[in-house]
DNA sequence: CAGAATCCCATTCGATACTG
DNA sequence: CAGTATCGAATGGGATTCTG
């Protein structure tokens, strides 16, 4: 979705109903990789390369898509060195870290229902 | 997620690492009515016609998508009346409580901070 | 090493129309 | 009311190639 209205400002009050701003964030963890990085980067300060060895099956250009929004939330700070070869440092930054709590937790959640689900699973799929 | 290409296997390791089990239970999150369902199912029992009318924006088609999907891993309990006009009653289940708690905080989070990612993401658009 | 730029297929989702 | 069925557009993201 990610509406990105530059200028406008939606006026959400007391949020009578649901999505007040819940899609900003969640349309992120919606994405394929974000979770995971912040996972990792939950560990801490981690190298472009590092992240993607950390995370099997993340294409280059998913890596870089996927950092870059972090950054553009505020959720992950990048510090590039002009060495050479180069060399980029991701960090949480407060915000990220608070997210990332959360985001643990969740995959905590889920590590630990995984069968439980699994199974649920088998027995709609059975009928 | 499906990485499968023609003629590429996904070969997806036995869970030596992080993502052991998350995606099964992030990848649903990630799609875009799931959380709002979860959400809306919190707070109690609804019908059809009450989560739509809950969730704005989604489709009759969506919401079947999602609260089937919900129902296939164990998280949400349908209850069909045969009545006339039809009934149909979602629940929450014991599994999918407990899920939803976590998705309410994250829900929260997002509200708590949606003001520091807009501003966040307005001082990376203006560079 | 850390990207940027293309290409292009697969899935997601919305709109619409129909049904028990 | 609570779905099902079909179609098309938009989007996500993988593979590959090139660069500073």
């Amino acid at each position: 979705m990610s509406v990105g209205h530059t200028g406008v400002t939606p006026q959400l009050g007391p949020c009578g109903d649901d999505d007040c701003g819940i899609r900003d964030v969640l349309d992120r963890l919606g994405d394929k990789w974000t979770v995971l990085v912040l996972v990792e980067l939950a560990k801490g300060v981690r190298r472009f390369r590092e992240l993607q060895r950390a995370i099997p099956g993340i294409s280059q250009r998913m890596l870089t898509v996927t950092t870059r929004r972090l950054c553009r939330d505020g959720l992950v700070e990048r510090t590039a060195y002009a060495t050479i070869p180069p060399q980029v440092e991701y960090r949480l930054t407060d915000l990220g870290r608070s997210l990332a709590a959360q985001v643990v937790s969740l995959a905590d959640w889920s590590r630990s229902h995984r069968t439980a689900i699994a199974e649920a699973r088998e027995r709609w799929d059975a009928l």
